[in-house]
DNA sequence: GTTTGTAATTGAACGCTGTTTAGGGTTGCT
DNA sequence: AGCAACCCTAAACAGCGTTCAATTACAAAC
């Protein structure tokens, strides 16, 4: 074959995009092969270099376009909730329903390993930050007064063991959690840790 | 070539075993390929599956290597601690020793995703099972009584916590766990859960 | 209407994975 | 010596990301 221009270099760039976060959604990181990609799109592998450096750069735009949408509803959902309690509620309900929803998306951020030894790029970093500053900052105004000075590390220790957990679930990795929902671990985590009461207006 | 019985079967079983463990120390389970590790024992790749039924057979018994010799000293430190708490704190520190001074040991049966769609074999769930439950065990007599009841989750997500906070620590995966060590997160966490104060003993 | 030029796209190739297998080479027995 | 048995390798396959010469189709020029 030869020239054919069906679509210009941005459309192609489009589409290889969505085509990859469909396969993403349905799949898992797993299936993201450029070959996979391309031919979604009536495409060759070799006609996505034309848009993109490299996979990893398709790949990470994916997991770029996850975390938006994450962090979107986390925060959204934040702003709705009116106590300082409802809102961490809120937050970890948003968060670990689309972890619970959307596995595969969830995870891609986490589980795709670059071939390439590029860095993460900052954007991924970023997105991952405000998600975490938004919940350290619900988290502050629920901190007793001897803990307030451990907010650095309690709040990192808390994300860190709410999405580790998360993994372990989703991924089946750890048998011990398997009978559990990621939603369940990190309000038990966190209610532990606040001597809080998490009501449970779904067991009802 | 041809024919040249340096050694025996099961002799070159037990060298590739031995260059695949050195392979997961020294580099990870990224530097653990066929052709790598037949060239370490003088051997070539096909060489591999006179042996072994596939790679991951092989890598697997690295794991089952490394799970023993980890719930080996985790459980033997417990032994010798003499409080309930002192064998708690025990329990981790061994733990979080073994994470920290061989992540890429501590690392691999988390990290290797096996090619094959074959099913974790029984021996490494179940070396994963005598270590949780050995957790849990530790664990219960440090429980206040009202939490009785909830022995099996909340050990369940307390282990999860503590080996998924390492994960993302040891593989750098979440930016706000990089200032801490895996013990340090654990020792949080079981603290916080159980109201416990856990002596630095190191930090002072 | 034919020619020419340019640019889009492919297909084949490279080097890397795990894996399979025909066959070459050595050994040991008769 | 002849021969059978067996060890091991080299080459190949499929699939991965990636590169690039070659091909083809269109647009403009004549």
């Amino acid at each position: 074959m030869g020239r054919r221009y069906d679509h210009s270099r941005p459309e192609i760039k489009d589409m290889a995009f969505v085509a990859a976060r469909r396969i993403a959604e349905l799949e898992g990181y797993r299936g993201m092969t450029a070959r996979a990609i391309a031919e979604r799109i009536g495409y060759t592998a070799g006609t996505l270099y034309l848009a993109y450096d490299n996979l990893d750069e398709l790949i990470d735009q994916v997991s770029i376009d996850v975390l938006t949408r994450l962090h979107n509803v986390v925060s959204a959902e934040v702003k709705k909730a009116e106590s300082d309690q409802d809102k961490l509620r809120a937050l970890i309900r948003a968060h670990c329903d689309f972890s619970e929803n959307r596995p595969n998306q969830w995870l891609l951020p986490w589980l795709h390993n670059r071939k390439r030894t590029t860095p993460i790029p900052r954007e991924i970093e970023d997105l991952n930050d405000r998600i975490y500053r938004l919940f350290q900052k619900t988290l502050r105004p629920l901190l007793k007064k001897h803990r307030r000075g451990q907010i650095e590390m309690l709040s990192a220790t808390l994300w860190g063991a709410i999405c580790g957990t998360t993994i372990l679930t989703l991924e089946q990795g750890l048998e011990p959690l398997q009978p559990h929902k990621p939603h369940e671990l990190a309000e038990m985590l966190v209610s532990q840790s606040l001597d809080i009461v998490f009501d449970e207006d779904v067991a009802t």
